[in-house]
DNA sequence: CCCCT
DNA sequence: TTTTT
DNA sequence: TTTTT
């Protein structure tokens, strides 16, 4: 909703600001100079005081929104501050840096790729990227994967990454068998990873701390220009997050006089669930320790559910030991008393949930859209499903495996990205024989060998077995991989050619022969393979689009309203874009529509 | 604010998500399930303190999903073949009411006598 | 009287066994092993009173099966990759004097203060 | 050790049998009259009162060995108490029924077989043959695999029979789908049993009590001949192992006069450990209430432990709610203090025991042998067997496959089994295609379906399609058939033939290709497979030979030592008996060897 | 040597 | 997860 | 077992 004014007087503006905040919400967004810590209770409008400071960074303070960064963890509340703010200052948001920590991590590293001696084309891997490499490398070092399961063996470099260890450091403090072996798989594993140009998703934070470390000048550079850091959800924090963002933020007068920035962080210790990834509810219970000047501010009052929720909320956690004592409390009354039900099995007991619900709905008290049944483990839903089913009630169904975890949407990004980045080793392994060309493990194991013994790239392995320079490889096998080479090759030059992504990935699943596989087979699971492809497709062509009209519409725009610099971002509407996007979004089904997005500055 | 947006083809509906999934999210109407011991707290966080505090924050989190109706539940067996054992979940502790009727705990044994002292939070035997 | 004979090829050695297969048998020497919670008892058995009964009784057989030297011993984590985070059985409650050196206790979580008044045999805060 | 004199004085009898027992165990001996509980600790000298009781009763109380019927669960437990009360009564206690459960109701069972309408060559199915009836009967009841596995629905079973639930109960009181489902099964599953001429462990029991039950006159046919029934392990007993014991003994006088027999249990609560396959600990903590005018003695006074064990014993099991207070003593002092150790790890822990191993060994205080390590799953083993290994520490470890649950010893056995019982669907369904000789899965199925509609046996169905008389088989498969059926026909010739079953076995490896299959391997897991045939021939041919070594001796000896009705037993040395002691001893690993054997009257 | 069970 | 027949 | 990138 922006203004016929694109900046209204000042004294109406403060007011719109500020007046229909709470005591404590409007301290959170005036104070200034010291780091503080909002320590924000379920439904206290947390990020309602985050936008309103940044409004009111923009209006009161005279902040440029070039100098500030808000740090999210998942895409979607990147998108959502974004959006509030606009509401509250207009196209100005845009210059801002919101957006998750991967995504800003992503962006930095490369801008500054030159600086840590990569090329800026890196790729992204995810997990199962991973994982795959790791049971490469463990493969190689003779690891005995019932001992080290490639599972295993990334979580914990998983763990080492996000305390910030290397894999000397890993070796180093190594106690046992286990640890020794896993510093190996993690060195070699790094090693892997740079030859592929390739990153994965805890290198982005660890290696953004080692640019902002190892290089003080870098550091500087994006201190001076960033003098306002927010971060949300702070509880979620693993240590090398807190160490990024202390290295943003900085701690002292630097000599050449650069203070500190701003630093503002909002969390609930409470909701601290995500230990088993990482995070480290310490990071927020020691946030005055970390920064001495710190101020914190507690916003107890909720805006979303009646007293006696609100007391039971408080009597549950209040039992946990060693925590800051904070109660909600709201004033708009008691509402109706829970209900407590004891089943006999399951099954009743989501025959007694179905009822419920029934009965919620026929007194008009409640939507199904408005109704949630949440369980602790995912395979709990069965029962649910199985009821809903049978009485009619529409439902839906959270979680379980994501757009870009299936294995055929997997199987054509591996294409592009091999296209993107001709060094990915693990994507260009992926597709080496999907579909089925001929190429078997005892191929794909001697041209390794031959790469490994060569010190070439796996990429430059498969044409010296092309040029027939690989011994061990039978002739069919150097045939079938010659022409895996050509497709290759023919796919490069379309996609170097400039034609819209959407168009590469019809090539790559027309001519590898993918989609034809697929059609032909009578299992039904292969029918939703295609239409999931189909999807994939469409959503390549609405991305170029939409990069195209926001190209156009920023040409036609005055400069001033569009500071946005777009170093460290793909070109939009390239293939890279695309695929920075595509490792960047976790949930693809709710890929955001062109119109409610604009997060991370593309 | 409301949950996000599916696509195309889900009608809206009844959502049900896992405990992580519901973070950050609000409902009018709430229903916890399953809240026994072994399922939350989850079996394999018995025994570590921080974990038992950490499925604390996820039961936490559930309730604060809810604006007006709260529902909590659990069934004493798992499948319908099973014996009734399951004890409702320690979380539970000071919101039921002793005398309310569904507090009322799985017969564990056909054993002649009540069982005597034990832990309230954890069942196990205190004499 | 003694562990029954096995087939030729086997040497006469240490036995090896499962706590139910120690039934009804006796050795000069006993070792209890993997004494934690989760393990002895079984995590599944937890919350359902009965069954720890019987994973108590289990333990028992154990203890009984030993004429001259027991040992009783657990490892605070399973592999050596994973953090410290077993807690001893709470069947060894009374057995092993609180400030005897096998008492110690993992350290759950880099925490600043320690943590107060729980229940000594589960675990579980008491506050 | 047998004396000289088979009826020594009576007064250094009597003071043989009670002088050296303390008192409580001296009253178990003497007491008459009414049921007996002992409730023997652990150490407490159990079996030395078993066997003097028995011994006693001879001596003193003018019993005949022929009225006594001792009760227990394994087959080393009962030759136990038969070999002890042979070196206190000599010979004559062969004429006592010792055996366990199973053998016992098997016996019975079969001696009444006409009553209960079976023919008494009935097979024993195990659990895994009836948990492969259970997937055929599920199948054929198109239940979907995933919601009614057929473990579960076994487990399931298995608990209706031992709570002596028919089919016809379970339909009524099932509460639910799953049990409802779970009830057509359980009656489909009896009918196919029946059809088969087949048992599983459960109806050994179950029919044995619906036996006694049904028939009064053959309740007390064997109330009046069995007037001391002594049950072992009284706390494992289940509800159909209990009725059984009642059943037994009777619990009034009965209208012909017949008193009820003398019971007298042995059991101990605290030892309670298998409440998984159904034992109720019930049994003997209302033993006083099932049994109104019984007496209790507890045996406390452990000959075993140390007081410094005991009383730690004592503290652990005290904390057990509901018991019967029971608190072990001993007279023979403290002992070394216990050990206990916290390691970092199990790696650790694993170092720890071996490192202590080898100080008791070095110091003389203990043998390898005279040691023993416990753990509560079997695959807690590994550590241990690792460091062992590792350190040239000689161990065993107990548990894990045994030898008739490996599947070439299966494979076997099912083609005698067939011989014994052509009716056998399970083992001729097991053999059809094993060694592959081209029956797939669909001739079976047609065969199968054949059977069903024409309303005969599977074996018959064989011969039909033999005959061309089932349709929709393939002649491929109908010649496949041919050959099979007359591969078996052979077979069946050389067994009527009375030659010994180990050549009867050898044929069968011959015949069918079996071993030549496994020779042509060079899978080193087939060469051991191979070895445990041959180790079947072996104990197949030493049974024969001790069968008739004791037949041999029988026909020597004087009628009187040896009145041991051999009713309801199969012929010595045959077939059926071989079959019958091979499926009635779960470890045949340590099959007894034949001078430390003869507990089920062969 | 690859593919399928 | 334990596994006496 | 949970799964924000």
């Amino acid at each position: 909703m922006s203004t016929l004014f694109d900046l209204p007087p000042e004294s109406s503006r403060h007011a719109d600001l500020l007046d229909d905040l709470n005591p404590a919400q409007r301290a959170a967004v005036e104070h200034r100079g010291t780091p503080l810590l909002v320590v924000a209770g379920a439904g206290s409008g947390k990020t309602r005081v985050l936008t309103r400071r940044i409004a009111y960074l923009l209006a009161e303070r005279d902040v440029h929104p070039g100098q500030i960064m808000a740090i999210t963890f998942t895409n979607k509340a990147a998108a959502e501050m974004r959006d509030r703010v606009s509401e509250l200052v207009g196209r100005r948001a845009n210059a801002m840096w919101v957006s998750t920590f991967h995504s800003m991590c992503v962006r930095l590293l490369r801008r500054e790729a030159k600086t840590l001696g990569m090329s800026s084309n890196f790729s992204i891997y995810d997990a199962d990227d991973s994982r795959r490499l790791i049971t490469l490398v463990a493969r190689d070092l003779d690891l005995d994967p019932k001992r080290y399961p490639a599972r295993a063996l990334a979580a914990h470099l998983s763990n080492l990454k996000n305390e910030l260890l290397d894999a000397d450091s890993a070796a180093g403090r190594a106690a046992n068998d286990y640890e020794r072996r896993a510093a190996e798989v993690y060195a070699e594993y790094q090693r892997r990873l740079a030859q592929a140009n390739a990153m994965d998703f805890d290198d982005l934070i660890m290696r953004t701390v080692e640019l902002l470390q190892v290089f003080p000048d870098v550091a500087e550079h994006y201190r001076r220009r960033f003098r306002h850091v927010l971060v949300d959800e702070y509880q979620d924090t693993n240590h090398a997050q807190y160490t990024l963002v202390r290295e943003l933020v900085g701690t002292e007068v630097a000599e050449s006089g650069v203070e500190p920035a701003e630093l503002c962080v909002v969390g609930d210790a409470d909701q601290s669930i995500y230990a088993f990834r990482g995070a480290t509810i310490r990071n927020i219970e020691e946030f005055e320790r970390d920064f001495p000047s710190a101020r914190t501010i507690l916003l107890e009052q909720n805006y979303r559910s009646t007293q006696t929720i609100l007391s039971a909320a408080n009597a549950v956690i209040s039992r946990n030991p060693n925590r800051r004592d904070k109660r909600l409390w709201t004033d708009s009354g008691n509402g109706t008393p829970i209900v407590g039900y004891v089943a006999d099995n399951e099954h009743d007991e989501a025959a007694f949930v179905a009822g419920e619900i029934d009965a919620l709905a026929d007194r008009g008290d409640a939507k199904y859209s408005d109704v949630a049944v949440f369980y602790r483990t995912n395979n709990q839903s069965r029962v649910f499903e199985e009821i809903f089913i049978r009485l009619g009630l529409p439902y839906r169904v959270v979680g379980g495996v994501r757009f870009y975890e299936r294995r055929e949407v997997r199987d054509a990004l591996a294409y592009l990205r091999v296209l993107a980045n001709p060094e990915d080793t693990v994507s260009l392994r992926r597709i080496l024989n999907v579909p089925k060309r001929g190429i078997g493990d005892r191929a794909e194991a001697v041209v390794a060998t031959h790469a490994e013994r060569e010190r070439i790239s796996f990429a430059a392995a498969l044409r010296a077995a092309v040029a027939g320079r690989v011994s061990l490889l039978n002739p069919r096998s150097q045939k079938a991989i010659t022409a895996f080479v050509e497709l290759l090759d023919g796919l490069h030059e379309l996609a170097d050619s400039g034609v819209p992504v959407a168009e590469v990935l019809e090539a790559v699943l027309d001519r590898t022969g993918y989609r034809a596989e697929l059609e032909e087979s009578d299992d039904p699971q292969d029918a939703s393979r295609l239409e999931n492809l189909d999807e994939l497709v469409n959503v390549a062509r609405e991305f170029a689009e939409y990069a195209e009209s926001v190209l156009a519409a920023e040409a036609e725009a005055d400069q001033d309203a569009n500071p946005a610099d777009p170093a460290g971002t793909p070109e939009p509407g390239s293939l890279a874009a695309f695929l920075e996007r595509v490792s960047l979004v976790a949930d693809a089904d709710s890929i955001p529509s062109p119109d409610d997005d604009g997060a991370d500055g593309a | 604010q409301r949950a996000s947006a599916q696509h195309p083809p889900t009608v809206e509906g009844i959502t049900l998500a896992s405990l992580h999934a519901a973070k950050g999210l609000e409902w009018d109407a709430v229903f916890l399930v399953g809240l026994a011991e072994g399922t939350l707290p989850i079996q394999r966080a018995d025994g570590d303190d921080s974990a038992i505090e950490e499925e604390r924050r996820l039961f936490y989190v559930g309730v604060t999903r809810a604006r007006q109706y709260l529902s909590l539940s659990w069934a004493l067996s798992r499948s319908p073949g099973g014996r009734p054992h399951r004890r409702r979940s320690r979380f539970l502790y000071g919101l039921i009411p002793e005398d309310h009727p569904a507090a009322r705990v799985p017969r564990t044994q056909p054993r002649a006598a009540g069982s005597k002292s034990r832990c309230r939070l954890c069942g196990s035997a205190l004499n």
